[in-house]
DNA sequence: CCAAAAAGCTAATCGAATTAGCCAAAGCCG
DNA sequence: CGGCTTTGGCTAATTCGATTAGCTTTTTGG
């Protein structure tokens, strides 16, 4: 019988269509191998662990993030700018909530996270040079977007968020005040 | 022998210690029967299963820090209740990083949990009366607040702040934002 | 064509959750 | 007090997921 031509990368593959269809919790290494059509100790030949199979999880997800949020950056400045990226961070995750809950589990810790996490940042820090920060108010700021994005996008992800109030209006008036507060 | 004289809340007690001490990971049924000093299927006459003593430890935490948001409000107003009401939330989380992240793990659907977080979220709303907000902007500055919030101390509490910049000022930037987004 | 590396597999161990069923301690009532 | 019932704890046993060890076969390089 031939071999099934699995590699880390498609062990990752696995465990994202995982996360896609049945949640964070799903993660598994049961689940990823039978999902791929191979024995559980079978993926050790590409992973070490559960817990690197979710950095690499986690490493993919931001990637694909820093990605989207550096696309919506590009060719903009100002509040323009600061929208688009904040706009470009939870439409991923409206995408992709079974990904963005995934990245919870990982301790945020371990440094081939810290870099991916840094490439993120980057973009954010990026945008935020229009308004005229010296570098610890660039932090500060950078943190405070930050916050606000990913406490919205949690409370998304996880279904915090009970009301009917359409979720778009709320998001844009958080928007606002990121804004108002950059001033 | 005498016996252990276990109670849920006893149960409880131990649980939160545990995550106190350890993390959120290190709450587990064995670790929980081993330092309350009794085998880990005696619990089963107190807790219905891990699933559920998760639930009971939001339960304990969102009940501390409605308490202690709802006594941060009390007799202030207006911004200064927001500031009041935001540092308090904050202090919590800070005090007990570990309740708060045990939080995480609990899906926040189930119904005596959404009791309490409506609890949380009463104190959060009353505090807005003071802005003349019609209800569903009501609702949107609610969020935008909790988001805000929620997002902050899911990073500070999860180590995910990395650089040497105090946190501190980052926060009443925070509430800067929030408020000044509010008018 | 052959040797070494790579990728699978089965068998086995370990730890945590959970269930079943037994037994003693506490509380209650006459 | 004596007994009954409830309650809380225990041991034994099952299940499932992670992980390790060691064997086998495919691939690949020379």
């Amino acid at each position: 019988m031939p071999r099934a031509g699995l590699s880390p990368d498609g062990v990752v593959d696995a465990a994202i269509n995982l996360v896609d269809t049945d949640g964070a919790a799903a993660l598994t290494l049961s689940a990823v191998a039978g999902s791929a059509g191979v024995a559980t100790p079978s993926l050790y030949k590409h992973v070490r662990s559960l817990a690197e199979l979710r950095q690499l999880v986690t490493l993919r997800v931001l990637d694909e993030l820093a990605d989207r949020v550096s696309e919506a950056a590009m060719g903009r400045s100002g509040d323009d700018a600061v929208r688009a990226v904040m706009r470009a961070y939870r439409s991923y995750v409206v995408d992709h909530p079974g990904r963005y809950a995934a990245m919870e589990q990982t301790p945020a810790t371990e440094p081939p996270l810290a870099a991916a996490a840094d490439r993120l940042l980057g973009a954010v820090l990026a945008v935020l040079r229009g308004y005229d920060l010296d570098g610890p108010a660039l932090i500060h700021a950078a943190r405070c977007l930050r916050s606000a994005v990913h406490g919205f996008a949690v409370l998304e992800a996880s279904g915090g968020f009970g009301l009917p109030e359409p979720l778009e209006e709320s998001y844009e008036l958080l928007i606002g005040m990121v804004i108002s507060g950059l001033r």
